[in-house]
DNA sequence: ACCTGAACACCGTTCAAGT
DNA sequence: ACCTGAACACCGTTCAAGT
């Protein structure tokens, strides 16, 4: 009944790796180390190598984790190709912000997980089927998984501290910084101070990058009469 | 004439940061430590602290060396809107090819360093009069940076390692990996193995990035008619 | 099966002291 | 002005040992 008998739950690989998800979300994936693990659940260090072989394996683990349903979310898409394309992409964007912290581990693990593989499978199957050729699809295809984590990264995935208040105080430095900058100078830049830091509308931050990618894509489509090689 | 004075030329803060790109491009940014900079420099670690603040400033200072030059160039850039955009992004990804184990830390200082900042103004200035709204032109000048430094990384700024071959072997097991797929289930991941995860040749693939940005910005810009608000 | 203890080779950084 | 020495609070990980 003490405060340190309520995070005393039974270790397992599935809490050891909630726990640093969370940790990363708050603090950033820096934040998740062994010890500190460790030390939260009331255990020595070597504790968790028996659930987790080393480190490198626990952030795969985050990694995939944050892929668990996406394939099958990525499969159940329907109608032309570019909204197929674009409704993978925002259901990718939609799980990555769940865990702004493990982005980064995340991404690498796409093409080493269930989910992941059967989300690009489906992806380059969509493509393939668009007519593209082998490589230009690969390419986009990876082009639509590094887009939608940098996006995400850029806008929820940075400043990570202790406390709010100072999460807080971190943006607002930032952006006064920009804003104080000579005007006579970088005029565009200082015009743009919260556009560039902030984003007070995240869903139309979301929206524009991925209509400018599936735009993109759309015209990248080879036309039919190219197709035929 | 030892082969250790060799590497002990007097330290300063440019020798500092110069040794840390080239560890970075070789080794990763993990490999840059306080530590084994001093040792490469024959000194004690805490002679570094008299030429860099801290760990951190030297990882800005890496940044800005990355960003040196852009800004003039950026400005040169002449011809329609879309043309100026396209130099703007080829050249941001030519200077970031130099150095890609410091990418991560060069795009987080763009707002921060003198020729990100010119760099970006030139930008902005170029959106805004194609018609661009403020946000707009701000989220597109933000996405501009982020794809060209995760197309780079996504491309050469992995896999680092203490030797060639080692770096050769990683590339290898990834490749085999996915070649090895269960290829009922997997067809076109495996049909892709090599596209998606080599890249013999460079320019084609970031020119494919390029074009797929280019024209999504194109697609994105307002119509004449809409901008007289 | 699951965890501990002690130890090793690493980090960044402070602070006082040397030349 | 520039560097050293000793110390502190951190890392990940191995290996043998406990229950």
């Amino acid at each position: 009944v003490s405060p340190r008998a309520a995070t005393k739950v039974d270790l397992s690989r599935d809490v050891v790796v909630e726990r640093a998800l969370e940790i990363s979300d708050v603090e950033g994936i820096e934040a998740v180390t062994i010890r500190r693990l460790a030390s939260e659940f009331g255990v020595t260090p070597m504790a968790l190598y028996w659930h987790v072989k080393n480190k490198e394996e626990l952030l795969d683990a985050m990694g995939d984790r944050i892929f668990e349903g996406f394939g099958a979310a990525a499969v159940s898409t329907t109608g032309p190709w570019h909204q197929q394309l674009r409704i993978i992409m925002a259901t990718l964007i939609e799980a990555l912000r769940v865990h702004p912290g493990a982005l980064r581990v995340a991404a690498r693990r796409v093409l080493s997980c269930e989910d992941g593989l059967i989300a690009t499978e489906h992806t380059l199957k969509v493509l393939r089927e668009a007519g593209f050729a082998v490589q230009s699809a690969a390419d986009i295809a990876r082009n639509l998984l590094q887009i939608s984590t940098v996006m995400v990264e850029g806008n929820e995935g940075q400043y990570f501290t202790d406390t709010e208040e100072e999460r807080e105080g971190l943006i607002q430095a930032k952006r006064a910084g920009i804003a104080l900058l000579p005007i006579d100078r970088f005029p565009h830049v200082v015009e743009a101070a919260d556009a560039l830091t902030d984003c007070d509308d995240p869903e139309a931050y979301y929206g524009q990058g991925i209509d400018l990618f599936i735009a993109g894509v759309k015209a990248l489509q080879p036309k039919a009469t190219e197709r035929a090689r």
